[in-house]
DNA sequence: ACATAGTCTTAGACTGAGTCTCAATGCAAG
DNA sequence: CTTGCATTGAGACTCAGTCTAAGACTATGT
């Protein structure tokens, strides 16, 4: 359908990153690249097991872990105690989180270009101060979500 | 010495806001409350321990549970598998954090007031336009510490 | 086609942060 | 000093996440 050349390129660009550090792209690891495409938001190994009830858990940990140093994939840390995973923001784009503190939900939003600019800039002055070689970073918002408010 | 009226004020919150509770402020409890403040940067588990060998890790983390109940202490979640915990920011300031990706080592950082400002607006647009009741925000930069760039 | 060597997958054992339980202790007020 | 209740402590327990070792798969050479 429509999306499809889209994500025919990023699968593309997935098979790449992992042949640069020697690995496969395999139909569990592409079943995984697939679930994070199509959900739209950060997806926990719970949320995983109940998409690919046929992917064992530690296939799903370590496929994770080899897209994650691929470059592929990022850790996303809500408030509650799973971890959660998405798809890295240059396949993507750079967005930031509503984090439900009740239900754990997360929903992903963007802020205009102009102020992402003005953030970035701000935090580049403050991590040379401390010495810091900042990568990235992650604005959150820590509230209730319409369903539990 | 210098800081000590400003600590004592802040343990007559912490009794207080316990209180409201029906929670006591014992010794496991101030203890823990010390170690935050003079610590200056949110603190794990383990750096209970270390500093707390007599206090056991159970009590700590019910101490901390029930801390964070009376709003006094605030969960922050880093990369690692590690939770922290700091003061609630009312009861510091507002701040943000600079978290080492490789060693987990996690710096305080604050914002000038006015960029704060900004960024509390941006978010309570984005906030409302997802119908999301938001409580508050984190910022955290991601990279390298000093010591392992 | 087959063999070979290397990679990938899997089931399950294992680890350890965090939780729970319940008996022991401490504390306030009559 | 006793009664009732909150707090504490030691350790068992849970379960997300990691590790391991053996089997399955894949690519390439002959």
């Amino acid at each position: 359908m429509s999306v499809q050349p889209m994500t025919d390129d990023l699968h593309r660009v997935v098979e790449h990153r992992l042949r640069r550090i020697d690995q496969r792209y395999t139909s569990g690891r592409r079943a995984i690249v697939d679930l994070l495409v199509t959900a739209g938001h950060p997806v926990s190994i719970g949320d995983i097991a109940e998409s690919l009830p046929d992917l064992p858990r530690s296939s799903a940990y370590r496929h994770l872990v080899d897209l994650h140093a691929a470059g592929l994939v990022r850790r996303v840390t809500a408030n509650d105690e799973f971890t959660r995973f998405e798809l890295a923001e240059d396949l993507t784009e750079h967005h930031h989180h509503l984090l439900c503190v009740n239900c754990g939900k997360v929903i992903d939003v963007t802020l205009p270009a102009d102020f992402e600019q003005r953030v970035s800039g701000a935090i580049g002055q403050l991590a040379d101060a401390a010495g810091f070689q900042a990568h990235s970073h992650r604005l959150d918002v820590l509230g209730l979500c319409a369903a539990c408010r």
